[in-house]
DNA sequence: CTTTACATTGACGTTACGTAAAGGTGTATA
DNA sequence: TATACACCTTTACGTAACGTCAATGTAAAG
């Protein structure tokens, strides 16, 4: 397939003065241009671009991209599977960002407080050095590997604390919810107690905690037999109980 | 708390050049000068930094931005929720980016074909124009009540049609793995399709696939009594079954 | 054959700061 | 008391990654 400029930047979303700009810098230049003097694009520079733009949005300066994609060592694919692991740590920052706004709409609305330097959680960028966090990780696999259910903790990204934590309170849930149940009230302290514990306990497993998420999943619990089999086993009803407790909880 | 330009910024995570920028452009200025002309900030200026970090995280201009927070009728709670509203569309774009980075690299091991367009999913920014995106919200919250499954659809966000399809994907997703069960081969044809059929199952409820999370909920199917007790109750070790066939299939 | 859409190369403008220069201030230590 | 040193000030020029004209040539459609 080939493309001129507008056709090209059409697809890939970007203007075609970008296009022009990156060809003037060097860093991606059209296959071939025509009798006209037009810009043609091909296939090995969609490519590129493609490349170009996992570097911009992380925010890599078009100089460094250059070297990086124009050097002859460049390996796509483990440039990609580098991308990736930088995405994944932009999405943790981002998430922190929206725990923060979530912190700070609970401030206004007076339920918590928060230090100065706690309202800027998040902003920061994380600015590791590549080698560092790469060594760090093999390391971390070596000597880690000797735990119990390493490779359940390993890989949700847990670690051997966070992991007893978090089966400790999947227990407590059991629990409390038996005992809230008897009381037969979702409103009650008990029941809310519960929905909080199992608040607590998905926090692990999920990447951000929403309310809405949180009622939906109690949804789940009801209409997806897997859960309704687990929760109403011991006591028939309980699944219905506990999205009713959820949903009390979350205010929806 | 009062601050000079050093202490602030350090705790803010901007440079002093950003501050005295700030101050320059009349977006934040120092509560007081001191006596030898040095700017120092109080708590109305650490609240307002803040908020003009958040939308400067969101791509927002700072000409706009002090438009909006210099307004006198700017509302910090209701520009908070905005901000979250706008922060969860971010990630959104960002798991988009994510599952494209994932795709190439199946790409590239040959696994799918892409299209160009394709390749360029999750770089383009959502336009959205505030009014329009808020008054479509409450349109489709309005009329699209009065289907079935309401509260559990809207709670997840999916739309009737999807969640159409996410039912009919778990049950296929059970046929499947009992007729696979049945051969005795996790890596199999069939065991392999019920691995792809339950990666999609998947991709209904999680904001973003990954091969690390799914085999880690995959042990999770094993570890956790939820779980096994559903799948085994129709045909004992099955759970284990499927936590090797989604192994294999992600390549753990 | 004309209109319209699209291409080209300059060239200057813009945003949000970085970076240095030249100098005043506050305080701990020799 | 001197001086070192970290901190503050303003002024000013530099920069990255384009946006935005302007002037002009080309392809395709009616």
């Amino acid at each position: 397939m080939e493309y001129t400029v507008q056709k090209f930047a059409q697809m890939a979303g970007v203007s075609t003065r970008t296009l022009r700009y990156y060809d003037e810098i060097g860093i991606l230049k059209p296959a071939r241009i025509n009798s006209s003097g037009y810009r043609i694009y091909g296939q090995a520079e969609v490519d590129r671009l493609q490349q170009i733009l996992f570097y911009r949005e992380l925010g890599v300066g078009l100089e460094r991209i250059k070297s990086i994609v124009a050097a002859p060592s460049f390996d796509g694919t483990k440039a990609l599977k580098e991308h990736r692991e930088k995405l994944l740590e932009k999405r943790e920052q981002l998430d922190a960002l929206i725990s923060n706004v979530d912190k700070t709409i609970a401030l206004t609305e007076g339920r918590i407080t928060m230090s100065d330097k706690e309202k800027f959680e998040g902003f920061k960028q994380k600015l590791v050095d590549d080698n560092e966090a790469k060594y760090g990780k093999e390391i971390r696999e070596k000597y880690s590997d000797q735990t119990v259910n390493k490779s359940n903790q390993r890989l949700m990204g847990l670690s051997q604390e966070q992991y007893d934590k978090m089966t400790k309170l999947a227990t407590e849930v059991n629990e409390t919810l038996y005992a809230a149940f008897k009381t037969g009230d979702p409103s009650g302290e008990l029941a809310q107690k519960t929905a909080d514990l199992h608040r607590q306990w998905l926090c692990y497993s999920w990447t951000s905690y929403s309310k809405e998420a949180h009622a939906g999943l109690a949804q789940m619990y009801v209409d997806d037999p897997r859960f309704t089999a687990y929760y109403d086993e011991k006591q028939p009803g309980a699944s219905e109980f506990l999205r009713d407790a959820i949903f009390i909880y979350t205010g929806t």
